[in-house]
Parts: C-alpha cells; structure tokens; sequence
DNA sequence: GATGAATGAGCATTCATTCAT
DNA sequence: GATGAATGAATGCTCATTCAT
C-alpha cells in the first residue's frame, strides 16, 4: 500500500514537523516517539532510522534553530561598515522576530528546553551560546564605540534584549489567553519591534541630542 | 526508629525540597518518584503519601510559588495611596526579584513548566495568572492616570516587565556560564533592578520634568 | 477522640462486615484492605490488629460460614430417628437457603472463592469439605437404605443438589438483571423450594406409590 | 533471532494459554501480568501489544468462551423445525459439557469471574447474557407449546439447568479431591448427562404416557 | 525505505504490613 | 485500643530501541 506518497512530503520532513509540534506542547520528555510516530503517520522505527533515535531528533532541531538564529545577528554584523551599529542591532532584532515568528513551535520548544539541565543539551548549544556571545559583543561594542549606547556591561544589555526578543514565543499561549495578545501574528512583530526600538534608544547618550538625529535620519 | 532526625526536617519538606531541585534540574518530566525518594532520602510511597502523587508535588510547586509572588504585588496595591504608582510597581518588582534569588530552584522550574500546554498545569495556574493580570493592570493604569506613565497598551508594557523579571531566572545557568553574571547572589539584584528601573523611568512623559523630579525625591 | 462509640458497633465487627460486603462485591484479591478500613471507617492498622492480616479475615469469613452451614445438616441427621430421611434432606436444604439467604454477601463470597486454587483456601476449607461430604453421605444412604432413594452413586446426587443449594447465590446479581427473580427475598425461597423437593421426589422408586404417600403424610 | 519457533505457537496465544490457566487457578485479580509473561516465556510487553492490557485479556477471555457456548445453543434452535424440543434442548445442554469439558480451565474461569461486580465485566456480558436468555425462552417456550414440559416460569427452570451445566466445572477441583469425580474426563459427561436427562424428563405432562413415549422413539 | 514483532529497563502507583506513639 | 507515618515489594503499564523481514 502506497500511503503518503501523495504528497510528496519525505518521511523525515514529516516526522521533524510532528516532533516540533509535540515537543512544543508537551517537551521533549513528556513527548513519546510513538506519540510522533503516530502524528507523522509513519512507524516508529523510521525515527531511528533518520535520527538516530529521539536524541537525533532533539539535536536537529536545535541545529535547524539556531544556524538560522545566529545568521541573523551574523548577517548585521557585516552590515556594521555601511549602518550605524544600532540600526545593525535593531535590524537583527527584527529579523530574528520574524524568524521566531514564522517557527514559533519550534521557537517555543527551544526556549524552553535550553534550560534544561542536561548534558545532551549542554553539548548540543555551548558553541552556539558562545557564538551568539561573540555576535551581540561586536554589536554592542561597536554601538558604545561609537558613542551611540552610553558605556555599561555588555552582559546586562544582552540580558535584557534576549529577554524581551524570547519571552513572547515562549509564553505564547499566556499571551493570547491572558493578554490578548498574538505573537505569531504579523502585527504584532510591528508593534512590539517599537518597544525594542525605543528601549535601545533609551540606551544612547541622552543629553546628547546629535546621535538622536542620525537614527532618525538613517529610519 | 527515628531514622531522619538528626537533621529535625520532615519527610513531607524534605520530598518537597529534592523535589523542586531536581525539576528545576531535569523538568517535571524528566525527573522520576524513584530519584526524588532518592535524593530525599526517603521510600518512595511517602511521595504518594503527602503529595498524592507526583502531579500533587507539581501543584504545590505551583501554589506554594504563586501565592507568595502575588503577595508581593498585592502589597504593592495596598500602598497605592501613601506612594506614587511607579515607586510602588519599582517595589513590587523588587520584592519578587529578592523573592525569586531566594527560591531560585523553585523560580526556574514554574517559569519553565508554565509554558507547558498540559492540562494539570493549566487549571493550576489559570486562576493565578488572571489575579496576576489584575494586579499589574492596577499598578499601571493607576501610574497612567496619575501622568506618570504615559498612556499606551498596558499588555505590551507588562509583557516587556515580566520578561525582565523572569528571563535571568528561567536562564540562570546560562548567564553564569556565558555571561558570568550569577542572578542568585545579592548584588545582581541591586544592579540589575537599576536597568528595571531605568526602563520603568524611560516610559514616563519625558517632556514633563515635573514627575521626574518627583520620582527622585521619593526615592 | 471518640469516634463510633455512640452506635455501640464495635471495630472488629464493622471491618468483618465492611470486608464481606467488598469482598463480596470486587472478591479478595479485588479488594484491598484500605478500601475496608475506609468501608468501616475505622483504621487500616486494626485489620492487622484484630484479624492479623489481611488473610486472617479470609479464614473468618470461611469459618464463620462453613460453621453454620455445615450444623444445619448435623442437626437434621440427629433428627434421622424421628423423621423420614428425605423429609430431613428437604428441611437441611431449606435451613441452608434460609441460611444463605440472610447472609448474602457472605455466601456469594465464600462459594465464588472456594474455587481459587489457593494454598490458604486449601488449608481452610479441606476439613469442612470432608465434614460436608460424611454429613450428606448420611443423610442420603439411609434414604437409599430406607427405599426412599433409588440405589445410585451418591457424589452425584449431590453435585447435583449442591449446584441448585448454591447456585442462586452465587449468580445473585444475574439472577436478578437478567431473570428478574430476587434470591435474597423470603418468597424466592418458597418457590425454589419447591423445585427442589420435586428433585427429591423424583429420585424416588416411582413404580412404588407408597413411598410418595408416606412423604406427603409427613408434610 | 527465532526464539520459540519450536514450539510454533505464536506469541499471542501463548499469552491466551497462559492467562487461561493462570485465571483459572488464582482468578483474574490473584494473577499478576508478570506471572503470565513468565508462564508463556514471553516479555511482558507483549501482553499490552496483543491484548492492550491486562483487560483486553480478561475480555478476550470471555468472548471466546461467550461466542462458542451461545453458538451450541443457538444451533439446536435452528433444529427446532425437525426435533422436538427437549431432544434439542438435551443436544445443546451435552453439547456444552463436551466444550467445557475440553476447555475446563476457561469455563471454570469464567463461571466464576461472572459472579464479580466490575464495570468491565458488566459490559463485556451483559449482552452475551441476553442472549442467553433469549435462547433459552425460545427453547423452553416451544417445549411447553408441545406439551412436553408442563406450563411453568422458565426463569427458574434456566436457573436450575443452568446450575447443573456449570457447578461441575467451577467446582471442578472439589469434585475430584472429595468426591473424586472428574469431571474433564470424557465418562463424566456420559453419566452426568443422563442425570439432567432425567431432570428434563421429569419436567414433562407426567399423567400423559404419550409425550414420554415419543420422546423414548427419538432417542 | 519501511514495517511490526519483540525486548528489557523504567515508569508512577498501590499493596499489606509494621511500628512507635 | 487505636492511630498515622513509614516501608519495601509488587502492581500494570509505557518507554526507546532493535532486528529480521
């Protein structure tokens, strides 16, 4: 019996697409490979066979995250020569917004599970964490070189905008049900991407009114 | 035989402590009754016992965690009229902070599992987090009537609030490995609540300098 | 705290009906001995107490049953003297439904349970059986020595009298949903009487009247 | 690796053998799944991948003991257009005995499981049972039609008949220690079956010599 | 590539019982 | 007499994985 050749979606593709979706709902540990098997309707021994085991799948999708992730933040960097840093930063904010947006089970489920203590995890993300580190540092210290952001400790700065960039998509579901609010709807990156801005903003050197020229005129 | 009193804590308190590190550890699905007992040092049933079951340990994770973070704000509310709103949001936020560095195993666990589309969770935490939701729009609509903050979308705003007070909590280990910034030690209370409350600052009517001088004598 | 001391009922009693009932209702593996505690609002430990376990209450039940049931028939065959042998069968069988019919619980119990190869049903029961089958064998030869019976292997003369003495009681419940016929009310036992005597008649020398005359003068 | 090709029973009957035997001796709630498994030197996963657990093997239990005994019964109704209908009722009834006979250790099992008050076996029966009931009427109605059993309520001549048919085999283990009487062995039903014979017989219009002697033809 | 039978370790829970009070 | 905390064994079941087909 031929079954899902139809639609031309690969078995791998279609157990990765379940497994987001449940491990977003339910984690990685509350999330069975059989419960995946039957949502990609294809037997559980294909899991093995393409991942590696549930491991593999958990690892995949921490790489599919953050290679796309980092880009972001890579690609302003090399911008940093033709924009003024914080235009770069606002940039990559926005960028990794829409990202999230677009793979908000995904992006959920990675939130979520990179505070795990263990050390599948730990091995899996430690270069991307310190990559992700080296990013925001040439960012930030580009903006504070250029006496845009007031000089302060890059790590509280990177804190405070991982927060605000994170948070929506992890508590997305407290977000619709107790705010009202949409996070992987269109709009709403529009205006949320506001309050990110005018936060950086409030970072720059106040009582100098120049700087707050030039990033009105590069908008 | 009194097997455990040297120590003089009861079986019901020690299952309840082992049990919060290892979830905020390894999550409420990755940890086992068997590992819990273990690390309680106590038989396994006792879990059932006190607890009826693990879900039971759960949800008085939940509650003992919520009841007490609400308390802070709804002191707060109490003292809307002998102090200006945002000196009272700046308190509460405070408070829960302090409160959060001092239970930090259980603080990681509930932000991490309330994300958790389960339904034991939700019936826990529905209620609260609608109390939640009244409180912060108290604060903040009392801080707008009174032009301390500007007006604008309250969501966005406590949105942006509890993603500042929870993030370094959820991602502790990671700060301390990446950033080496350690949100359990006292003094990244007092600095990192100077950021909160520059934020907090940074939404008032900024042409107005009447409030802003206000704000620094009360302080 | 005085709990059940108003109604005078005292403790042991109270588990052994509660146990009858649930063991009557789930059978004893099925029931468990929290279940009777909480049945007969009383403390789990004063099973153990009274009963020395869980099994010692099994051995009451068995004892409290098979010493009664078992003197109806004695009684009848010291009235072997006075009365026709057939017309003490007939009286032994009534004073057992009659018997059964007060205790329903119990006896649905004991003959369903008889039947489970258990050691410590085994070591119950075997001299009650022993006793039961020399009582009937009485009972029986001097009605087949006194012509009343035809000659004929008695095990199965009462195989067959046993399953129609038992039979309505252990299948109580299905007698009643599907046959709409109530074994635990007085008038079942009138009636099933009756059905049974006729048994007994027809075990009679048909050819000879006189035999069949006598047993009616008697009644 | 083929494990238990020698034999060339295939895993799940092995199971149902097992369970089988094992319910019949200790009952359902006395039998643990990990006996089973061991009996049939199977794992015990298996028994949830064939039956979905210990319940689906209960039920199993009885629909296949269910569909064949209704079946014997069934199939003399179907000759009621060319034997009278005691000759089709002594057909279904020594037609039963044989299939309990041969498998005494389910029959026994069942006869006795029935007698439990649990929801599970509630639903699993309650239909087979009707039936049951069905069958029966449709026989004896059409015996009383033709005057060959005087006018009476069937519901206590089921009762008794019933009585005979199963007490040998759920008392099966007491009939061969006390009154060593086997009742799976192939002579019992023989001399058993004219016993109820006999019963039926006596049922009849006793005043009327013509019904008996047809009978006596046909046999 | 894909399947389903089979495994063994592990899961949360419940069991009857004990013991100090 | 009666209680409730505590125990260790056993319960039914699910887990991720393997393997021959």
């Amino acid at each position: 019996m031929l079954k899902n050749n139809t639609t031309s979606t690969c078995t791998k593709q279609k157990i990765f697409d379940a497994a987001v979706m449940l491990f977003n709902d339910h984690g990685y540990d509350g999330t069975s490979v059989r419960e995946i098997a039957k949502k990609a309707n294809v037997n559980v021994s294909n899991i093995s066979y393409y991942f590696q085991g549930k491991q593999g799948l958990l690892e995949e999708c921490f790489t599919q995250f953050f290679e796309q992730y980092l880009q972001f933040i890579e690609d302003q960097i090399g911008q940093l020569k033709s924009k003024p840093a914080d235009v770069c930063l606002k940039h990559a904010v926005r960028d990794i917004l829409s990202f999230q947006c677009e793979n908000h089970y995904l992006s959920r489920f990675i939130w979520r599970e990179i505070s795990i203590d263990s050390q599948v995890i730990r091995e899996i993300i430690s270069s991307y964490l310190m990559k992700e580190r080296y990013f925001y540092k040439i960012l930030f210290e580009q903006a504070m070189e250029d006496q845009i952001i007031m000089k302060q400790p890059i790590s509280f700065l990177v804190i405070q905008l991982k927060s605000m960039i994170t948070m929506p998509f992890l508590n997305s579901q407290q977000l619709r049900e107790v705010w009202h609010v949409f996070p992987h709807e269109k709009y709403f990156i529009d205006y949320y991407m506001k309050n990110i801005e005018k936060w950086i903003d409030s970072l720059q050197i106040t009582s100098d009114g120049v700087t707050r020229e030039k990033d009105v005129a590069v908008l």
